[in-house]
DNA sequence: GCGATTTGTCAATGGTGCTTTCCATATGGG
DNA sequence: CCCATATGGAAAGCACCATTGACAAATCGC
């Protein structure tokens, strides 16, 4: 599944550290999401779109929608 | 976590087991969900939320944002 | 060059999402 | 009563989420 992960958190200066702290994720949790090895449960997803203050589908991208042609 | 699955499939009349078929996944997976037994993933939260052309956050309440009082 | 920070990844472990199979209860129609 | 449908849940198993600890490579400041 497709994330803006990455992109919110350099929006921020945070690091994969940083974020985890306020997470209260890994850090190897928060790498692993980034790099697409797994997706987070979906209590995860409600933490981080409430840190950023989004919806969960502003920042995950549904993988039935990706690229549909 | 909370959420609305039980009342949504109660307003288009489906059983538990037109419900997991729609959703592809076993009816006691629907059962667990709407009895609270445990969260879907991630991305069957997204095929929950496109079924009935919601959001995720339509449809689960945050465990965090629950009753904050 | 050296140390500190950041990132990527591996291994091992425990928790949980989801499965199939099975059983129990309730309800409604013949 | 009998049968089908609907619901709730237990047990066992598999795959995956998330953990800690470790290692390596790149970058930066001194």
């Amino acid at each position: 599944m497709n994330n803006r992960l990455r992109v919110l958190r350099a929006e921020r200066a945070w690091s994969q550290q940083d974020l985890a702290e306020r997470l209260e994720v890994s850090r190897q949790s928060v790498n692993a999401i980034e790099t697409g090895r797994y997706d987070p449960s979906l209590p995860l997803a409600f933490r981080i779109a409430d840190l950023f203050g989004m919806t969960i589908e502003d920042i995950f991208q549904n993988p039935s929608k990706e690229t549909p042609q």
